[in-house]
DNA sequence: ATCATTGATCGATTATTACGATGGCGCGTC
DNA sequence: GACGCGCCATCGTAATAATCGATCAATGAT
């Protein structure tokens, strides 16, 4: 395997070639004449080659050096962009970073939090996956991605979460359901209605029967759909009740479909959402930054 | 100025990238695993970031990571290619050479030369300029051109010349001049007729006079034309006479215009053709190789 | 609870880089 | 044509950095 050139003999070579006179570029290199003849010398021993043309009154380059000198140059520049990508994103929000939600946050938290991301940290790159919370938690041990948006708790290992907000759940019934426009209802009486939920994995199906201390076992759930809003044209249309969270409704998923919402008289029928990060992830502050900037937005 | 990582770091990185493993990589960078453990540590130290994410199972990369992976590879691949170049100029006729060469000779000589070129030596890249001899030396010394091709002597400071071979000088003259087909003509002739010759600054005209041990002043020149073909037409139209470099005729300078050239009675009425370059040229043998090519082709 | 694996750390050694001083060469000058 | 000047190469030495083997601490696996 042949060996490498320096970085820094391609930029003293540079600098030779730029002032035409060693001690000259020395000086711009911030090293003694000596310094840099030798390692020009050995950089032209090292690729077996002559670059420059000594002489007492000047210093030209060769054709090849002349080649290698464009080469060096772009090396060099690709070397300072990659400082550069760098030094962008040692400041937290202005790198990357790659985010997973769950489908029954996304569509809700994310249009306000990525305009809200734009206007105040132009620079950072945040990349979205929307997938059911085990697989975003398969994809953060992956390394596919670096931190995860969900509903909280969900078993995992090696992680640390951090709570945001609670996200209350209200009961949605048909326009004509009977129950008074602003009445409230128990969690309880949940048991005597056609519960139309999430299908398996989703997390909000758990999250909202445990926050209303119901069992599954104890409920009539005629049907399984896919989405919230799926969910809601059915409710529109007669075929059950549901659970909605209240981010859903602050994103208008009622609109249009007269559909009912109603708070429950209990207090923390709810949701956690959190951020999920590995636990020995090197963007911890980062994403405890996140964590703040998505709370306060 | 912000200090430049090594391309051996770099190097370092990508081994981990690709194998997830410290001690792998290190094995396959021959280094031992501190080395390859306290590199990275310096290098992302130096970045300012976290470039990879540690746990005790595999090694992960972060999203910057990522990017500077890429990057990475980029310029590792942009060294190798620089080095490659270099390699395959360490050996004679296979880097770039740019080669001056006046205009009596450049036209005849050059097409057969660039063709045999072509076919021994495929990756020699030889760059042709047309000149006049003051001109070539002058960039000779600015360094824009390695190696020249040329009537010698031509005086010239700090270049070294080699002498490739002798150009005989032949008498052209209209077709129907009174002159026995294959009769050889005297130097000294030249004299009495109207003698036609390229313009000042052409070394062939100075050095077909020379040949000749004539004297400019002791001629009839009635006209001093641009190029050698522009000679021959006018020759062919009787105007006048000429003296013309065999290398020209072997060229077929002269098909198709019914001139006639006839060979000089005395020996030597010849021009020497030969190479010059600077004689701090660290290019002197491949200099030489390429006059023996040129003698031989 | 114990063990195996892995990356980080430590101290010693080696290799590299850098410097100032000096030498040698080519050019211009007197 | 001898001299002086400017310039790059070389040398010896000092500082710096790279590398190694050994060991530690942390983390999963058994």
């Amino acid at each position: 395997m042949a060996r490498q050139p320096t970085l820094k003999q391609l930029s003293y070579l540079s600098a030779l070639a730029e002032h035409g006179h060693f001690g000259n570029a020395a000086r711009a290199c911030h090293v003694s004449q000596s310094t840099l003849s030798a390692a020009i010398i050995e950089l032209e021993s090292l690729l077996g080659v002559a670059l420059v043309e000594r002489s007492n009154r000047r210093v030209l380059l060769t054709a090849l050096g002349d080649e290698v000198i464009k080469r060096s140059r772009s090396i060099l520049t690709d070397v300072e962009d990659l400082v550069a990508t760098c030094e962008a994103s040692a400041e937290p929000f202005s790198g990357r970073m790659r985010l997973g939600v769950i489908p029954t946050i996304a569509p809700y938290t994310l249009p306000h939090l990525l305009k809200q991301l734009r206007r105040k940290h132009p620079e950072f790159q945040l990349f979205i996956r929307e997938e059911l919370s085990a697989r975003l938690v398969n994809a953060l041990h992956l390394g596919e991605l670096d931190v995860l948006l969900l509903a909280l708790p969900f078993a995992a290992d090696r992680v640390e979460t951090r709570h945001l907000f609670h996200d209350d759940f209200v009961f949605a019934c048909p326009p004509d359901y009977p129950l008074a426009d602003n009445a409230k209802v128990h969690a309880a009486d949940l048991r005597s209605h056609e519960l139309l939920l999430l299908e398996d994995g989703h997390c909000l199906r758990d999250h909202a029967l445990e926050a209303c201390s119901l069992n599954e076992v104890e409920l009539k759930i005629p049907y399984q759909a896919t989405s919230l809003t799926t969910i809601v044209q059915m409710v529109a249309n007669g075929i059950g009740v549901t659970l909605l969270p209240q981010m859903a409704l602050d994103a208008r998923i009622l609109s249009g479909t007269g559909v009912k919402a109603h708070q429950f008289k209990e207090s923390g029928v709810s949701r956690s959402i959190g951020l999920m990060w590995r636990s020995n992830s090197p963007r911890r502050e980062e994403f405890s930054l996140l964590g703040d900037f998505i709370a306060a937005s």
